[in-house]
Parts: structure tokens; sequence; C-alpha cells
DNA sequence: CCCATATTCAACCCAGCAGTTAAGTAAGGA
DNA sequence: TCCTTACTTAACTGCTGGGTTGAATATGGG
């Protein structure tokens, strides 16, 4: 009972974007600051923080205040949903995690417009 | 080697739309013509043509004509870059296929706003 | 050849999303 | 208290996406 969270509507739009996908790279290592976050970016600070939010939305990440400081951090648990459904067509031979990390860094790389992951 | 397909953008996009997440499940049954797929919604056979584009788009579909009938197809393949990225994300259990069942009936029955499945 | 079937194309409408800037709120620190 | 830091909200813009209808294309059958 995974208590149905966000809809699968919901969860794959967030996904589609390639920022929020560098955003979620980015978390995969360690929580970050909203302003933080935002920093490889050369979009403005809010539309970061409306993408957060978007994420937020889909249980993708969650965001928790500590001071003046809105910590962000990954929640798998909010692709359970969508990574089951998936897993439904085309029975794949199990992932080898170190396709994935050449998908994130492929990713990175052609990035949206800027290239996170520098300073 | 995959050959780096239609982009995640493209992929997760596809699937962000319940119709389309409809129509793979369908076709995860059988191949369908065009018109076929069209039948169990409510919109125009056009809005359904352009959905199936968008699918093929995405590798997560083919179509392929014989005679004056175009028959789609499922390509499970297509799902394959996204699923090694989501995997990369939380390290689920693996996954019971049972789940997926129990998914894909429940987003059919709160379906778009018709009820595909019906004849 | 002509008509019906199967599907796409074209032109258009409307809603929603990513982006912007500017103002608003919240919380430390001097 | 006042300023600064850390974010969000509001109002607006431009583009894309899903929908429509109606015409165009392609193919099989009588």
């Amino acid at each position: 009972m995974p208590a149905s969270g966000p809809s699968l509507d919901t969860i794959f739009a967030a996904l589609a974007d390639p920022t929020r996908r560098a955003i979620l790279g980015m978390l995969l290592e360690d929580d970050m600051a909203v302003t933080d976050v935002a920093a490889p970016f050369e979009v403005s600070l809010a539309a970061i923080s409306k993408h957060l939010a978007v994420l937020a939305t889909a249980g993708l990440i969650r965001q928790e205040r500590r001071g003046r400081i809105i910590w962000c951090k990954l929640d798998p648990e909010g692709l359970r949903s969508a990574s089951i459904w998936m897993q439904g067509f085309g029975q794949f031979d199990p992932i080898d995690l170190d396709d994935f990390e050449r998908f994130l860094l492929a990713e990175l790389e052609t990035a949206p417009a800027e290239t996170p992951g520098q300073s």
C-alpha cells in the first residue's frame, strides 16, 4: 500500500524536462539548498524554484526548511510507481548500474543550454 | 552501444500523457491498426494518430504499413534508456510483475475521460 | 474507373508550461 | 531595528501540446 502518491502523469511530466533531470542528478550526490541547486544553471533562481516545486509535487524530492535555508533531498521512492509501470514493458536484463552512470554523464554533457556540473 | 535513440526528453514526455500510456497498455496485448487503437477513446481519430506519432518518435512503438492498414506494435526496447536512467535512483527491490499488473489496471480504471478497454 | 476505407495533413483554438522581472515573505546577524 | 540572505509569489510573455474539423492521400474492392 504505497498510498498511491502523485500520478504517473505528474511524475513522467516532471522527468520530461532536462533541467529537472539534471537537478535530480545533482541531488543524487548530496542534499542541496535551493540557491546552490540554481547556481550551475543559467536560468533565474525563480525558474529553478519552480522546477523544484514541480519535482516536489511529483514526489521526487522533499524540501525541508532549516533556518532560512530550504534543503532539497532526493526521494527515490517517488520513482517507484513509475519504475514499476515501466518494468511491465519488456523484460530487460537486470540493469547494470554502470549503464546508468554512462547515461547520466552523457546527459550532463549534452546539457540544456548550460553546463551544470561546472562550478 | 544502445545507439542512443530518442532523447529522454522525448520518451518521458511521451509517457506523461494518460491516453498514450493507455495506448501502450493496449498494444501490450496485441498489435493493432490505428482505427482500432482509436476506437475505445472519445477523442478524434486524428488526435489518436498524433499520439501514435509521438509514441513512434519516442521509439516506444513502431508503425508498419501493410496494405492500407498501418499496424502499430509495441517496441519495448524504446523504454530501455529511460528504464536505465530511472534505475539509477533508489535501489528498489526487484520489481514484482504483479505490481505492474495492478498499476496497469488501476490506470485503466481511472482512465482519462473515457473507458478504453470497453468495446 | 469510382467509391469506400484507412490514415495523415493543415489550419486553427485554447490551455498550460518554462521563462522573465519585480515585489513579497521569512529568518539570521550586526 | 535594519539590512542581508534565502526563497516564493505575482503578473506577464512566448511557445508548445492536445484538441478540433475538414481536406488530402493511399490503397483495396466492385
